[in-house]
DNA sequence: ATTATCTATAGATCTATAGATAATGC
DNA sequence: ATTATCTATAGATCTATAGATAATGC
């Protein structure tokens, strides 16, 4: 009568696990999450997990981890960091789900003793850092409104997390890839306010 | 041996529990704040607030709604929407832990069977309008970019809501009323370019 | 008399640990 | 032999209800 124990190789199993994991997170936060929705989801015990994970703080910082390594790869700002930009925005329209997971993390993670909150803070540290050099490298110090590159930068990422904010409440009232375009637009069309003393 | 029972006036005592369960949800969120927590602020068992809210759902909603009639009064974008939003990001800047109770239930809200998202999906409506109202007043059809005043809007949101969790996580790095107000002379500096036929 | 507040408690969960068992791999 | 998975369970909480008690107000 008992079912026939299935078993995995590991490898996929925490894969499988892992991306579960980002689901329920996404769905309920991280305090509202519990380790047996998710062993549900991958057909496990609670405890069953626990074997691959230590603890839930683990499960979550291995997700997060992961998942940015997966889009690392995809979307480091090569060449242009502003159209780059606009493709990602352009492509997670697509993706209510991993939007909603990072909304709902990243902001979850300000709170008090968070286990994400220093992955948080050092990931937004890179990300302003990095595009911030591509920033720069696309328009010097030359930038609208008296914007540094790394004010620029600040100001591009606080438009994504905050259209995906407003797309994710009502996604038929926000039209998070247009309105970022048109943000990008502004950026290049407007001519740069700080021109007063180092032109050639 | 017991202590005397301290009794205060109900309305009085409404809003010592309103102000706790504020700084509780914006500590833990939603789901990781307790009634005990903020009982034990207001020092209450968590039997005598809930003679006080008839349950957490219902204490979180009016939370909500009472902060928001108490700054709506303030900050009704009267004449100049965009210079009052100025004035808003500089005042809550000295406010880390409202701010935080915004970001924090915001984001909360787009979870599954969130009390508060028909809140936050309402207030994000009604903020739009009003502010869009105002932008189309100061700036008609002629913002830069080609953004409608409605786009505008949403992005003025954003951009707000967007800063305020990178300074919350990283206040040393990000100088919130700093690139809003660049991002605001963005906007007006820019010479509209929407302006092709129905000009004069 | 009313009601603000307390004690007691039911009924649910939730994480994590301990130890048993069954499937895989050498 | 190893290890993936399970059952059992300790130990904490958490919300909400029931009913008692003490302070206030008419």
């Amino acid at each position: 009568m008992t079912h026939p124990r299935r078993r995995l190789r590991p490898e996929q199993r925490r894969t499988e696990i892992l991306e579960a994991a980002l689901e329920v997170f996404a769905e309920r936060g991280y305090r509202g999450a519990t380790l047996a929705a998710v062993a549900d989801k991958v057909g496990l015990t609670q405890q069953g997990l626990l074997h691959y994970f230590p603890s839930k703080d683990a499960l979550l910082i291995e997700v997060l981890r992961r998942r940015d390594e997966i889009d690392a790869g995809a979307y480091e700002p090569s060449g242009n960091g502003l159209e780059t930009m606009e493709k990602l925005v352009a492509h997670n329209a697509t993706l209510p789900g991993l939007v909603q997971s990072f909304t709902v993390l990243s902001a979850d993670s300000v709170t008090d003793n968070h286990p994400a909150k220093e992955f948080f803070i050092e990931r937004y540290r890179r990300t302003r850092e990095t595009l911030g050099e591509s920033i720069r490298r696309e328009f010097g110090e030359n930038l609208p409104g008296g914007l540094t590159p790394e004010q620029a930068t600040a100001l591009l990422v606080a438009v994504m997390d905050g259209l995906q904010l407003q797309w994710l409440l009502d996604p038929g009232e926000v039209d998070m890839a247009a309105v970022f375009h048109a943000f990008a637009g502004l950026l290049r069309s407007t001519p740069s306010a700080a021109d007063q003393g180092n032109a050639p």
